[in-house]
DNA sequence: TAAGCGAAGATAGTAATACTATCCCTAATT
DNA sequence: AATTAGGGATAGTATTACTATCTTCGCTTA
């Protein structure tokens, strides 16, 4: 069963070996998306992830070495596979302001793909990424993981992005900012929108992420317009 | 010593004695930030506190619940504090456009101002809240929290600058969507010119946030403009 | 001056968490 | 037939996140 559907490159040194190589790692995988989506990051542990899987926490501990490599080792697939949904759809495309608009469509509706695997809910895993992603890299020893290249599946996205921007409009001068901003806003005004709705203008209904990718487009194109 | 400088209502419910009327509180506090910035949230306990305090664990426990709830607390603080400042620095401003400078510059160099309490680093607080104010309300039981008001620092603040937002330019239709996005844009851009350089245009010289300031003015002014 | 009280000190103890270690079994290579 | 890699099973440890209880000290107030 394993090799099945696509396998993205994810930083080797996340994990002790390659869970989208083996039926028990695609399954870790698959389990661990939902059990963080149920539970959140803080109270996510191996013992539970591993009776979910009805197996053991020392199995597990054989993947990965703790439930922060596990998250990021998913925050990364996940960045890799918009940058892949955004290489395919921009593909042929020369205008660059439509190609603009289709990356904009990527960032906010990724989720709304077709599945590409069987052992990773890319819906759930969205949800799980708005929630917890932001606590992948609001840690301590940030600057020693980023050496290692925990982050580069997300800074060459956002270089991705930011040559789109660039191509649109040369001279706007915080191209990377803007590219960071996208990702960064998409992810927490449709948390706002769920949780805090008095911080943002936009609401989501049924994980249809309209307003937002309207908002988006209207703010980057006034922001890049001459 | 105690009830020196200003005081501010932090939602009570965060924790079981304000610690801003005793003396051992306000060394809670004071500690609490230092340790917050040394450690980060995951590695930080009230165990490490209460040595840093040369007190007790069961001590620190008649304050706070928990850790959540002190940085929680702390960042209403932070909120309320940046609230205040605000408020003192666009009194008697009548120009609309003008306001929301001043707004800007207060969003982004908070920490510079001249420190209110003893016993609160405003400039190490801000680290704080750049690194770890995220995980304050990324939490899986955000909707009890929030009907418990433990955000409603936060929720008046962004409303304050979407009010002046709308002031500068009543058509504009995401006020508080650019608002709560100013907010989180300056802390996750501070943050990335630190860590994550690739990911923003601008650089931070010792904690001075001109070029930020810059980047956020030029944004806001151009998605304002008629 | 004594009684009463609240705040914090001191000490214990517990369940859960985040691992590490070791030994065993089995099924697939070689 | 022998080897070995993957995972199962069990055990154990240090730390974390609390809770409980009992004591002491200093301040009111009667």
């Amino acid at each position: 069963m394993s090799g099945h559907g696509i396998r993205f490159r994810v930083n080797a040194n996340l994990c002790l070996k390659d869970p989208q190589m083996t039926e028990y790692g695609q399954k870790l995988l698959s389990s661990s998306i939902h059990l963080f989506d149920e539970l959140g990051f803080e109270k996510f542990t191996f013992k539970k992830l591993a009776i979910s899987i009805e197996s053991r926490e020392a199995s597990i501990y054989r993947y990965f070495e703790n439930k922060h490599k596990l998250l990021l080792w998913l925050t990364n697939w996940y960045w890799e596979w918009v940058n892949y949904l955004i290489d395919l759809n921009i593909r042929n495309i020369d205008d660059p302001e439509r190609k603009l608009k289709i990356v904009l469509h990527n960032i906010v509706n990724a989720s709304t793909e077709s599945p590409l695997t069987e052992y990773i809910n890319e819906n759930i895993l969205h949800k799980v990424i708005i929630k917890e992603s932001t606590k992948a890299y609001h840690i301590h020893n940030i600057d020693d993981e980023n050496r290692l290249g925990y982050f580069s599946s997300y800074k060459e996205l956002v270089q991705k992005v930011a040559t789109v921007i660039s191509s649109v409009s040369p001279k706007y001068p915080y191209s990377r900012m803007l590219a960071s901003s996208l990702f960064e806003m998409a992810n927490n005004q449709i948390y706002f929108a769920e949780h805090l709705p008095q911080l943002t203008d936009i609401s989501c209904k049924k994980d249809q992420y309209i307003e937002l990718e309207k908002a988006l487009n209207f703010m980057t194109m006034k922001l890049l317009k001459e």
